[in-house]
DNA sequence: GTGAAAGCGCTAACAA
DNA sequence: TTGTTAGCGCTTTCAC
């Protein structure tokens, strides 16, 4: 026979239903908004739920539903970058925006870049999560394993993989206007600290500088790759050693701008008197360094957003349309440039 | 009678169970580690489920357990202070160590500093969490709802509230040993751009302040008041009206201080020439700016992996020993003092 | 040491 | 429009 254990721990549709005098079934509907349902019924149940303050059990509903109400945000990256770079929680927060009025729990999920995508995949299809929004930018081998699992999966950044719904940054566009900006103001002899050339942003980065200046009769061939750390920013040195006349500079991110601006005080070189210089990203330390970066914007967590959208759409088996989205990328004037 | 959907879905402990040639319950305590167990089928058990890939549904397990595997890390602030400040992905990280041994998801969730105690408290009494690290600075009111709730919560910075399980920075100290480094070097007319008086980090960080110059036997009156922000460092402007010949400031975090230190530029001070300076928080910043920052170690990250320490002995229904964890602050000396 | 069986709180056919 | 009922996959007494 059946125990009724009527702890007076929390209230359960059981208790909502017998206090509203109604089924437990019918306590369901309300809660699900379901129709069919009686309106005098719909307002007896709610004050039911109300006075008890009845909460639906997560876990019971996610046992028959099969979907756990949980999407992760999984960063593909060492956790010492993770935390040190604003790109990230700034993405997490665009995802957490996304979700945030759906009763949808967003965690976190890190994954070391050299990982076997299996271990993701696995993780993926643990059934612990209803969907995923991936930050990585290391090769397409992950992205084909996810989009084999056909689990509803969004990246942030183009993984190159097709039929993968993504959200990234125009680069090409990007380092075009920067670099086009560099030229606007009188700078002549422009070099690049290109981003590593292993990332699509690194690689599409780079042949927007290479447009623009071939577009513009100039050489752009003055290029050092750097992996986007405020080290190896320092590399502007070779750049200066091969052309002292350096008066331009287009750095693929704010932080090897950051890097490189000191090199270049260091060398006497000021900024932007003797070097003009545009960065990418426009982060929060852009506006902080003196002299204040020039930076092109890339929005985080308006990616993430709109990343967490599709990821919806998806989750509901709606193919979102479109399937991938490029965001242009705005100037904005400091004083570096 | 029963209908078996044994759709070729994801293995569950039943299928497990039929390979292994045992009963359910018997790969239950396999999975779950009990004793009690032959060792012969332990492995017969640990191939079936190597074979399947079989991974527990936590759903079900949460569900007959009454624990749902998330804790929540809970930080009461505004969405623009958490994505923009270093400080709340750093602590947010020391969390995710301190449960990624366990099955355990940690979940950010954030509340305005307005919002009721009481919504914050219904949240962690949802049953959707088993635990919260709580980051909040905003009086004691949100401390004691929650120490009434009887769940398993720490605090990272005092709270003011007997019996609450907190870990904190030791701020009277870290203030104190700055302004003794000040002394130290040479500066003998010094002033402090505190934090925000209702905070209790603002107030001790104030105290300490007035500790050593008091011990010194110079004046510790020269103060305004800050918020943190970046902005308000900016008030270093009036100091200076008021007192020209300032040698020494310490200001009570980073962000005030970089605030200050373009103030003290646009008024012809240098740093640390004419003036030297001391931060708290010893944040990815201080090595940026320059000049570069001298600064007080506060290692959110350390705190709330500590934290997180405390709260799965908490939950596991110990009590922590000793409840309360205050940590020491380090001088990082760099170039502005 | 192991198995049988009950039941966690919920949703979703199906019936009424 | 509402109620009845059968499970979702797991842990946990209680027998054996």
């Amino acid at each position: 026979m059946p125990r009724i254990i009527s702890a007076p721990g929390v209230p359960t549709l059981e208790d909502v239903a017998k206090l509203a005098g109604v089924s437990r079934a019918t306590v369901s509907r309300v809660v699900n908004a379901a129709p069919l349902v009686a309106e005098a019924t719909v307002t007896a149940v709610q004050r039911a739920i109300d006075e008890l303050g009845y909460q639906p059990n997560r876990a019971a509903r996610a046992l028959v539903t099969r979907h756990t109400g949980v999407v992760a945000v999984l960063v593909v990256e060492t956790d010492d970058l993770v935390f040190r770079d604003p790109y990230f929680p700034q993405a997490y927060h665009g995802a957490l925006q996304a979700f945030q009025e759906l009763d949808t729990q967003v965690v976190r999920a890190m994954a070391r870049p050299g990982e076997k995508p299996t271990a993701m995949v696995r993780y993926l299809e643990s059934g612990h999560l209803d969907g995923a929004i991936v930050l990585s930018h290391h090769g397409p081998e992950l992205a084909q394993a996810m989009e084999a699992s056909r689990q509803p999966v969004v990246f942030v950044g183009n993984p190159e993989v097709d039929g993968v719904c993504f959200v990234d940054l125009d680069n090409r566009q990007a380092a075009r206007t920067a670099t086009e900006h560099l030229i606007a103001g009188g700078s002549r002899k422009i070099a690049t600290i290109a981003g590593p050339q292993d990332m699509v942003s690194g690689r599409h980065r780079l042949e927007g500088f290479v447009q623009a200046m071939t577009a513009a009769g100039l050489d752009p061939t003055w290029q050092v790759e750097g992996d986007y750390s405020g080290a190896s920013g320092h590399r502007v040195a070779e750049l200066l050693d091969k052309h002292p006349d350096l008066d331009g500079l287009f750095v693929a991110n704010d932080l090897m701008a950051i890097g490189a601006i000191s090199v270049l005080r260091d060398n006497g070189r000021l900024v932007p008197d003797d070097v003009r210089l545009v960065g990418v990203d426009n982060s929060e330390s852009a506006a902080q360094v003196s002299p204040q970066l020039t930076s092109m914007t890339n929005s985080s967590d308006e990616h993430t957003r709109i990343a967490g959208e599709m990821l919806k759409k998806l989750m509901s088996g709606v193919r979102p349309e479109p399937l991938t989205v490029v965001l242009p990328s705005e100037l904005v004037i400091r004083e570096s440039a």
